[in-house]
DNA sequence: CTTGTAGTTGAAGTCAACTTGAGGTCAAGG
DNA sequence: CCTTGACCTCAAGTTGACTTCAACTACAAG
C-alpha cells in the first residue's frame, strides 16, 4: 500500500476513523491539506493524523469545525507542532466541559424538585427554564445535546 | 383580547415563549392541536400551553420532538391528563440526565489524563475514544452537545 | 493489456427543527 | 371606506457536518 511515506485516503481514513468523504470534505472546507500525485489522487502526510485527531477530539467536546479549524490556526507556521503545542489547545476544554457538566446538574436537579408535582409550571419550573442552559439561537437548535439521545437510542 | 376563553396564535406564543411558526409547525407535524375561526383563525384550547411545557422541558432534557411527541401520544384518550400523567412522562428524565452527566464527566477525567501531554494518541487517548459517548449514526452528528456551545460563544 | 479496486469531481441530498417570504384574507378603529 | 395589524397558506430557505450520486480516471496485480 505504501509505496513512499505518504497516505491514501483509505489509509487516512481507516487509520483516523473519519469516512473518506469527510476527509474531502475537510480538505475543501481547509481543515487538512493533501498533496496529490501526477494522477491527481490525494497523499497525506503522516502528520495529517495527529491534526485529525485533535479534530476528533475537539468535536468530543463539543467544539464546531470553525473552532477546531480556529484553534488549529494558532499552530506556529514554520515549525511541526510539539506536544506542548497540543496541550496549549486542549486547555481550555476543562472549564468547558465543566460548564456542560453544571448545566446538565442544575437542570437535573431543577428536575428532582419538579418530578413529584408534574406541575412543569410556564414560570416557576426549573426545567421549564433553565436559567443557565443558554438558548441557542438559529434555526434548528435546542437547548440541549441532541447527540447524547444516542446514548439511550438503540439501533 | 379575549372574548371567549380561547387563544389566539399570539397569546399562545406569548405565553408559551413559542414563536408563532413553531406554533404553526408543531401543529402540521400532530404535536398540537387547534379549532378554526368561522375566518379559518387558529383558536387554541387553554391545555395547549401544559402541552407546551412539556414539549418545552422534554427539548430541555435532550428529548427529540418526535420523543416528545411518543410521550404525549400515551396521554389518556378520554380525559384530561393529571398531574400524576405529566409526572409519569417525565419520570425517565432523570436517569437520561444522570447518563449525560456520567459521559461528560468520563469525558473530562479522560481529558485530565491526556491534557499535559498532549497526546491525542488515535488508540489510547481517552479524550479520541471515549468508549461511552455513543458514535451517533447519520449525517450532520457529532458526539457532543453542540448547543451547549452557546454557554460559551457569546454573542 | 486487461481488469478490478480505489480514487476523482461537482452537485445535490440528508437530518432536525424551525424560519422566512410571497401573496392573500379578515376584523376593528377612525 | 380605508387603513392597520394580525392572521392565513404553501414553498423554500437555514444551519452544520457531512453523505450520496453519477460519471469518469488512476493504479497495481496478474
Amino acid at each position: 500500500m505504501r509505496t513512499t511515506d505518504l497516505l491514501t485516503v483509505s489509509d487516512v481514513a481507516e487509520r483516523s476513523g473519519f469516512a473518506p468523504s469527510a476527509l474531502r470534505f475537510y480538505e475543501r472546507i481547509g481543515l487538512v491539506h493533501a498533496t496529490r500525485t501526477t494522477g491527481n489522487q490525494r497523499r497525506y502526510e503522516r502528520s495529517v493524523l495527529r491534526r485529525l485527531a485533535f479534530i476528533r477530539a475537539a468535536r468530543n467536546v463539543g467544539l464546531s469545525l470553525d473552532e477546531a479549524a480556529a484553534a488549529l490556526a494558532t499552530l506556529p507556521d514554520g515549525r511541526p507542532p510539539t506536544r506542548a503545542d497540543w496541550a496549549r489547545l486542549s486547555r481550555g476544554w476543562r472549564r468547558r466541559l465543566d460548564d456542560q457538566i453544571g448545566a446538565l446538574q442544575r437542570l437535573r436537579d431543577g428536575l428532582d424538585s419538579c418530578i413529584g408535582c408534574g406541575c412543569l409550571s410556564l414560570k416557576t419550573c426549573a426545567v421549564q427554564n433553565p436559567a443557565d442552559v443558554a438558548q441557542v439561537r438559529g434555526p434548528g437548535a435546542a437547548y440541549l445535546p441532541a447527540p447524547l439521545r444516542a446514548v439511550h437510542a438503540r439501533r
